[in-house]
This record gives structure tokens, C-alpha cells and sequence, in this order.
DNA sequence: GGGTATTTGTCCGTATGTATT
DNA sequence: AAATACATACGGACAAATACC
């Protein structure tokens, strides 16, 4: 019933972290240190600080050191807005925006715009036919400059043939796509639905995130499928967030907003 | 600028699973045919499984070998629910119920109820003092007999207190929470908001879900704090679920019923 | 139940490569 | 250029879990 001894050793260290014993950013004793200190060959030290790596608790730095990881303050989005208002994408649109309440600075890449055939599970949820051509608006976000989160918005290519010309566009659609979308084709947004999972990253998004590349912090993957006034999904909008540095709130009812001084932990 | 040979490896390995060529719950070669086949030592090929492993793709037995993971058939929960409705608690109470529209069957272990003093973040949530009196009760959900959740509701001791004893009774509450605080107390639930977070699970949470040890898989944590008629918080609700089984729906607006093969991938 | 073969898990020592300072 | 620290790779030995006879 005896633990072996990697896991040992980092069960020690684990305690100096978790006590504050080594606050976040603090190096750690050497390979070499470590196996002098507990008697172990340097193999082993190493597997007890893969290990704590797994957990999430250091990151090694060839050349440099093992250091205590740093929590990153999170960014928090509301997830339930006025249907009819701009909150067809999450988030705000392009430039930069200032989030006061977090006190937070946002900015957008300008839309990548593709046309393209409708995968299966974006044709599914945009209720057309495999391989239909669709249009794809694709963004990068940041928050306070580093990378927060990628977004695409899916709508079907017959929004254009039939007047809604600035779908194609590579700018932002101001004041929004969804008042842009009620005149130009009378559609109107009555509401959208959510479906969030959590997956490992792929390759591109743990590059762009900065994700160690094993698949050990995961990304929030979002569909919102917006829904028009017969029923019928208008938009769908993939959303990609990294785990590590973003929540999420939902409001059902009647509630006071949202003290960001109440989370933490 | 070549990759290490572990990561050839791997990488071989996983073009094999990703194809199809090698299905789910199919078991690998073992380590010392694979140490021939690729010529390398049989630590060089442990290091790849090792890397497959944190990637989630296999997952390796003792005595028996290295296998292909199966994707697990995910349960989805829907977070907007009637305000004044039941939807205090997320998911159905106590007994077996079955959800009809995904086919699964959902027990509930009886609620564990404790006295304990509020913690920093419970007290903070729920705007009481740190340290005062609360209420705690404690559920393990099911799924077609699989763990699914952890659920902990915290009350204030002054609703006991106050008439509303049913909260300390180690037993289902019929009709609903909400209904029974609002004859015992006239305490009224006009809404309430959830916060999502991810991370690593907590030791006996992994123990509990039978997740891998170290943290590779993450947990879902919902604190969906609820209000009062004077806009006071009344209830804090602490959900924990592992984020390779399950997802979650937020509707806004007018929007149809979820149709959930709409879902996959 | 016992014994044996198989398979992964742990631990060691050593050598060399690569990134950083 | 040199020193330092982590990364990769090899080979070997034994332990622990499982399956099978």
C-alpha cells in the first residue's frame, strides 16, 4: 500500500507548494539538488516533477529551472445577453473595448472571411445539407494582449445571394450582424442556445494559446446556433477558450449583477 | 529541428488510432514488440504511450496492456430552467428518474446533511460572515449506474433557525427546495446564476469518478448561487462534474427544443 | 488455490543533446 | 566559449498486476 517513491517526492513538494512554501513563479531546487536531498537518482526526481507538471503545479524551462506555475486571473464572460441585442457573437466585435467592471482591455483581429463547404456538424446544427457552401467569419481575441480566444460564425451562403453582401465582407459589421441581418433579410434573432464541452486542444490552438502541447489543459469549445423567427437556425458561432483563464456565467431570472470581488478560490 | 523519436512514435501511434486503423478499445502492441518494431529502446517507446496517454488517446493496464480509449457518450445538462421552477439543485433529486430524450436513467444517493462553518468562498457567495453557521448537503448523482456529479448545497443556519427544519433531515425534500423554503420562510427564488470553471480534480473526486490520477482529465465546477425576492442571496449550489462526460446547454430567448443528435463529434 | 507466463510499473546508472545564461 | 539545467535515449533489474492453466 506503499506509494512509490517518484510519487513520494512529489507528494513532499507538493505540500512545500500548496503550503505557500513556494509561492507561484519561485524556482525549485535543481534535478541534481532534489536527488542529493531525497536520495534518489536524477530519473526519478525527474518522474516525481513530470508528475507535478501533469497536475499542473510547475513547468520546466530548459536551461533555466523547474518553477512553480502562476494562476492566471480569469476572465469571465456572461453568457446569457438580450437575444435581440448585439450578443450574437460572445464577446465584443472588433477594436479595442474596454471591460471596466474586470477592467480589462479587448481587442479583435479583423474578421478572416472564407467561403467554404459545411462539415458535417456545422450542417447539422445549421439545420442544411452536408457540404453546402457556407460562409465562415473567422476572429482572433485577446485580453490585455494575450490570446483569449478564437471564434468562427457559420451562416448559410443563400444570406448573400439573397442581399446580405456584407456577410463576405473582411470588416466588422457594425452596429452588429444581428440588427444587419433584421434588415437586410428580415430575420430576426428571437434567441440562441449554448451547447459548451471541454476537449483537448488541437495543435493550432495549443500554438496560438500557448497550451503545453500534450493535451493537459483543456479548451472550452462553445456552439451558439441563433435561431430566427420561424424557428429555423440563422448562425452558428464556434467558440474556442482555453480552460486556465476563463469562466463563465450564466443569469437565470431575476439576479443583481455580477461582483467579480465574490470569485476567486 | 527533428522531433525526438518518442514523438515519431507517438505520432505514428496516433495517426494509426485517428484513421480508424486502430478502433476504440482495441489494445496496442506491447511495449516489447513495439521496442522491436521501431528500434528503439523499450523506455523510448514507454515515453511515447506516456505522451499518448496525457494526449488522452490510450490508456494503459497493468498485466493486461496499452488500449485505445472509447469516447464516452456524453450527458448533457441544460442550465436555464424556470426560475421559480424546481431548478434549484441542477439535475433531478433523489430517486431514480428517467430522461426521456436522452435515454439515460439518473439515481441520486440521499442527501448527507452537515453542520460545518462557512468557508471563505461559501461565505463570500452567499454574503454571510466567514466562520458562521451553514448548512451543507451532500449528493452523489448516477448516471445509467456511472458516477456523473458531486453536489453540495449550502444554506445559512438561520433558515433552520427560523422554522425551515426539513433543511437538517438527512432526506429527500418533496416537492423541491424552492417551493418548501417559500411556505416556510415566504423566501422567494426570483433567479439565480451560475458560475463555470474548470480544474484539475481534487484527489477524491478523482478516486470517486475513477478518473487517472494526475490531472489530465478535468472537472466542470458550477456555483450557482441563488436569490431572494430582496435580491439577497438564499442558496449556494456546488456541482462538480467531469468534463469527459458531460456538457451543458444555456438557452436564451425563444428557442426549440434541443434535439440531441444534433450532438456528436 | 497455486503456479507460471505475460505485461506494465518503478528505479537505477550512464551518456549525449539542446536551450539558456 | 563555458557553465548550467533540463531533455532524450539506452540498457538492465526487479516489482506488481493480471490472465490462464
Amino acid at each position: 500500500m506503499t506509494n512509490p517513491m517518484y510519487r513520494q517526492i512529489a507528494e513532499d513538494l507538493r505540500e512545500q507548494i500548496e503550503s505557500g512554501g513556494l509561492p507561484p513563479g519561485h524556482q525549485l531546487r535543481t534535478e541534481l539538488e532534489l536527488r542529493e536531498h531525497y536520495g534518489a537518482s536524477r530519473n526519478t526526481v525527474r518522474d516525481a516533477i513530470k508528475w507535478l507538471t501533469t497536475l499542473g503545479l510547475v513547468e520546466t524551462k530548459p536551461g533555466q529551472g523547474t518553477f512553480v506555475v502562476s494562476k492566471i486571473n480569469p476572465y469571465v464572460t456572461t453568457l446569457t445577453a438580450d437575444p435581440k441585442g448585439p450578443g450574437g457573437d460572445i464577446g465584443p466585435a472588433s477594436d479595442a473595448v474596454a471591460d471596466e467592471t474586470q477592467n480589462r482591455i479587448i481587442t479583435s483581429t479583423d474578421p478572416q472571411v472564407e467561403i467554404q463547404k459545411a462539415q458535417a456538424s456545422v450542417a447539422r446544427r445549421l439545420s442544411i445539407t452536408e457540404g453546402a457552401q457556407i460562409i465562415s467569419r473567422h476572429q482572433r481575441r485577446y485580453i490585455d494582449g494575450t490570446p483569449w480566444s478564437l471564434q468562427t460564425s457559420f451562416y448559410p451562403m443563400e444570406f448573400v445571394l439573397k442581399g446580405a453582401s456584407r456577410l463576405i465582407q473582411a470588416d466588422d459589421i457594425q452596429p452588429g450582424t444581428v440588427s444587419y441581418l433584421a434588415e437586410a433579410l428580415d430575420l430576426q434573432q428571437v434567441g440562441y442556445r449554448d451547447l459548451i464541452k471541454v476537449r483537448a486542444p488541437e495543435v493550432t490552438e495549443a500554438i496560438f494559446f500557448s497550451l503545453p502541447q500534450d493535451g493537459r489543459v483543456g479548451v472550452f469549445e462553445i456552439f451558439r446556433t441563433a435561431f430566427d423567427q420561424t424557428y429555423m437556425p440563422m448562425r452558428l458561432t464556434v467558440t474556442v477558450f482555453p480552460t486556465d483563464r476563463n469562466e463563465f456565467i450564466i443569469n437565470v431570472g431575476d439576479v443583481p449583477p455580477f461582483d467579480p470581488s465574490t470569485d476567486d478560490t
